[in-house]
This record gives structure tokens, C-alpha cells and sequence, in this order.
DNA sequence: TGTACATCAGTGAACGCGCGTTCACTGATGTAC
DNA sequence: TGTACATCAGTGAACGCGCGTTCACTGATGTAC
């Protein structure tokens, strides 16, 4: 790490990840390519193929790191929120969206399937971002879960409550970064804002009675 | 029309806007290119630029006609329902996903704002596609705005109540398109009886009790 | 009804661009003996 | 501690690609007189 001239690299994987999503941020997702990423990281343009076997291949890898650190950040919101079930749920849907306006062009790639390999109809092995990208589902679901033991909402298969709250985090998420939802370059705190404002609306229909 | 052969072509400009809805359905997004427009118009590459200015204003016309669209569906969906103002809601927020279950690729181009001509900061008018998209939000926001009439939700600013569930229909569109929620190919069919049962959930936090 | 002419809406060649990918290569590294 | 050698991880030239855009041009159309 001391010698920059140092004819191997040492991590050039990571490196390009790192390049890609330092790229995602100045330029966005469709500024991500190998080429640059290789330039980034102060490498000819063919050496990433020694390390990604193409482009999406490229994608996949800075798409699960991602979710990764989505996860991380739902877990985080949930374990570090005291009040019930439901409270603790709102608040994993405040890191929903702040991280989505946090980091919007990442957030955006992760979301990018057609950026991805095609996976083949014949293998049933959801791909790597698919697995990452359930993860982090799961704990939306998990937070469901632990509402209906606490006889916060109602009882029963816990994902049709979970498709509601994920689909209302979601929009939230790409509305705002699109702009549609707040005025003005849209901020992390107007996000969270909202989100605790519409995750309030429909944790009153989730609730019983 | 009836003669294929003609120097001029007649409607060129709504023939690449044609051609352009059809290369969405069958290559996505980035399908959509000046050149491949014109091949399908039966002109030469260069004959685009007598209608449009550049590439993002093709791209712009076709995001606004597909607004117009989906503001007629909202619309129709709204007006064709019978029952309260919440029911009539509901209709609409179904429509919402079926749109866009219906025709993924000009729903996703409709909202990538990155495609379209960056806005000068100094300019406060909205363009085009952000008038065409706000008018079918605004079908939304009226709905709520009857509802509270009605006495069916709390009165007050209906913005929240409308980003709220703006944001879920819009959530449930996104993910349903890209198969996040619902397995197999996404269906118009199966996003609606995903919209009635979320949409359901919201409803009940809406309204008065 | 003709005609001159401006204007409109096409054509086709050309440009430059950055990209993904392949290839033969070479320098660096690690390991068996 | 040396050395031979396989393997790993780079380099740089080259290819083909389709794109957006510009340009000088020409054929078609409409209108004033």
C-alpha cells in the first residue's frame, strides 16, 4: 500500500469496487464502466478482466456490496430504536430511505436488474444480488414478525404486511430521489422527515384495534 | 398514408415517437435511440433533427405522451368506480400499478429524469414532463381532497395523506416491475390483487374512526 | 392557370467518441527442490 | 540460500460497434403575383 508503482496492485478488486462507486456518485450509474473504473484505480483497461469476468460482472459485485451496507444500516436502525415492535419498524423504515437519498446513484444500481447478468430461466439459484437483496428484505419481514408476537398487528402470513411497508419505503425512496416528492436538491433529514410522517399513516393501518 | 414511397413523409414527428414506444416494449430503455427511431420510421438518421432538438427531446416527448396516457387511466379508473371516494381512491391506486405492470419500459422511462435535459438551476418553470407528471399526481391529491369531503379521512393538508400513498403505489409499480415482489413474470393481473390488498392496508390507516 | 421562388423536410457522407472485449506479451511472485 | 519454473496479474495495441451530431445537398411543397 506504501508503493504506488508497485507493478501488482495488491487489491485491485476491491479497488475497482471502490472505483465504482466513487464514480456512481460524481457521474451516476451509467458512468460506471470498466474503462473508467480501471483509470480510477491507476491500472490499463484490461487488467480488471483478471479479477471480474465483464462488465456486469463489475456491477454484481458493487450492486451486493451495497446491499450489504443496506443491511447493515436497516439492522443498525432496528437494534439501536427502544419502543415496541412497531416503533422500531418505523425507524428501519427511516434507514430504508435515508440511505436510498444518501447515496441515491448506488441505490439506484442495486435496483438496476438489466444492469445484471440475464440469469437463465432453467437455473432456479437466485444470482448473488438477488441473496443480498433478500437479505435485507428479510428484515422488513423479521420486523413484522416481531410486531405480530407483540400483538401489535394483526396475526397470519406476515409478507402481505411486509409488501405494504417495503412497497411504501420504496416509493418513498425513489421519489424522493427523483425529486417528485421534495422540493429543492432533496436532503437525507427531508427524507427521514417524510418517511416518519408516511410510515406513521400506515403503521395506524397495520395496527389492531 | 397510402403511398409508402412519398419524399416527405407526412407525420414524422409522431412516427419517432411511435417507433419509440415500440422499441420500448421490445429493447427497454436503452433501446431508444435516435437512429433506431428512425430506421423504424423508414427514414434516414438524420431526418429526426427537422422534429427534435437532440436525443433528450425525443425522449421527453415520448415520457410526456405516456403521462397523458397514465393520467387517462388514472382518470377513467377513478370516474368508473363506483362506491365512496376511498373505494374510488383505491381504483386509482390499482390503476397506478397496472400501468406500469402494463408497460414497464415507458413507466421507467417516464421517470428517469436523468434522460431528459438537465434543468437550469435558474430556471423556476417546470418542464414539460414535470407538468405532465404533475398533473396525474394531482388526480391523487384530488382524490384524497374527496375524501376528506366526505368525512372518509381527516381533514387538513391532504399532501401528506397523498405522498403517502403516492408513494406506495409507486413502490409496489417499481418493485412488481422488477420482479422484486411479485415470482415469476410480473403480471398486470397479479400487481392489482397485490395493489387491492396494500392499498387496502393503507386505507384503513387513513381513514377516520 | 402558370410560374418564380422561398421554405420545408428529407438524404447520405462524415466525424469523433468511448466503450467492451480480445490478444500476445511481460514483469512479479511464490514454491519445490 | 539458490535456482528453475509455473502461475499470477499486469500492459498496450487493436478490433468492431453503434451512437449523437453536423454538414452540404436536394427533392417536394406551397404561395404570391
Amino acid at each position: 500500500m506504501a508503493n504506488d508503482d508497485r507493478y501488482h496492485h495488491g487489491n485491485l478488486r476491491q479497488a475497482l469496487i471502490d472505483a465504482g462507486l466513487d464514480i456512481l456518485e460524481e457521474r451516476g450509474v451509467d458512468g460506471v464502466t470498466l474503462r473508467e473504473a480501471a483509470r480510477r484505480a491507476g491500472v490499463s483497461h484490461a487488467a480488471p478482466y483478471h479479477h471480474f469476468s465483464d462488465k456486469a460482472n463489475l456491477i454484481e459485485s458493487i450492486a451486493v456490496h451495497g446491499f450489504e451496507g443496506f443491511a447493515r444500516a436497516l439492522q443498525r436502525a432496528w437494534e439501536s430504536t427502544s419502543g415496541n415492535a412497531l416503533e422500531r419498524l418505523q425507524s428501519t423504515g427511516i434507514a430504508y430511505v435515508a440511505f436510498a437519498l444518501g447515496r441515491p446513484a448506488l441505490f439506484r444500481l442495486m435496483n438496476r436488474q438489466e444492469l445484471r447478468t440475464p440469469r437463465l430461466a432453467s437455473d432456479n439459484e437466485p444470482g448473488p444480488v438477488e441473496q443480498a437483496a433478500h437479505a435485507s428484505y428479510q428484515i422488513l419481514v423479521d420486523g413484522i414478525i416481531e410486531c405480530q408476537a407483540a400483538g401489535l398487528i394483526a396475526r397470519g402470513d406476515p409478507n402481505p404486511y411486509a409488501l405494504t411497508a417495503w412497497s411504501l419505503v420504496h416509493g418513498l425512496a425513489v421519489l424522493g430521489m427523483d425529486g417528485l416528492i421534495i422540493d429543492r436538491e432533496p436532503t437525507v433529514e427531508a427524507g427521514e422527515q417524510l418517511a416518519r410522517m408516511a410510515t406513521g399513516v400506515l403503521g395506524q393501518g397495520l395496527m389492531v384495534r
